[in-house]
DNA sequence: CTACTTGTTATATAAGTTATAGAACAAATG
DNA sequence: CATTTGTTCTATAACTTATATAACAAGTAG
């Protein structure tokens, strides 16, 4: 797996690599049973603190991506998302959604970069007989 | 216009205006040359203060959504995207599907979520002959 | 013209967030 | 037992968020 980080980016450092982490599971790049780099490790990758690193995974176990394990280290774990958590994703794609309508985006166009994108998510995890 | 602050709650209260503005003239319940209220009137109705109503404005006008003017107060423009912004938006739309995929959200089911969004948006502007 | 309403700008302050730093603890592995 | 790993604690600097007060600037209405 490839993480970018931009340190004078906009985006805390620590949101940009649970949203690459994220992704990665989306895309299939890291699958049930991946393990991620110790935090020591992935901070000296990108000369940050290891603190920085705990903060991302602290919050990628708060929604159940991952685990975390004494000497084993944070291990990919996929779960269906609980109660709360569909109707809260909703709002923030209203929000997003809407922001692209307001700004003049036509509505199919933006439904088709959706479809796209989802499309280069959805991975064959079922084998083929 | 109705608008809902949450002043307790994680969100900023100057993003939650901007998210409901955006979210109005999705809903084209706000439509080009719509007035929003003053911001010493907002904050006064919120009773937050008006510094937090300016940024909020501020940033809208920054991604052209409104335009500002002294005495006649903030008026809603609809604009055509910049440049920087589709891809811009590509990428966060990129994010917000990859953690419902990840967390296990079915593809097909998020993308129907995206097309009842768009279509709750869509106002017709056009009028019907 | 004057008064009022509006956005604009400036300064200050308190609380919270982000990132860093160093240290120590706790458990699982080899 | 030593090492590696996550976990917890304290501290600090820079930045963000929200508030407060004050003053300025430009339109509009009387």
């Amino acid at each position: 797996m490839i993480l970018n980080v931009d340190l004078s980016g906009e985006v805390p450092i620590y949101q940009q690599l649970r949203d690459q982490i994220v992704e990665a599971i989306a895309e299939g790049v890291l699958i049930e049973g991946s393990l991620l780099p110790a935090t020591r490790t992935l901070a000296a990758d990108f000369g940050i603190n290891f603190h920085t690193v705990n903060k991302a995974y602290d919050l990628l176990r708060r929604q159940g991506l991952i685990r975390l394990n004494r000497k084993t280290g944070a291990v990919v774990t996929t779960t269906v998302a609980a109660p709360p958590f569909p109707s809260e994703w909703t709002a923030r794609a209203r929000t997003l959604l809407a922001e692209a309508v307001a700004r003049g985006l036509p509505a199919d166009e933006v439904l088709t970069t959706c479809r796209s994108l989802l499309d280069s998510f959805v991975t064959p995890r079922e084998d083929t007989p």
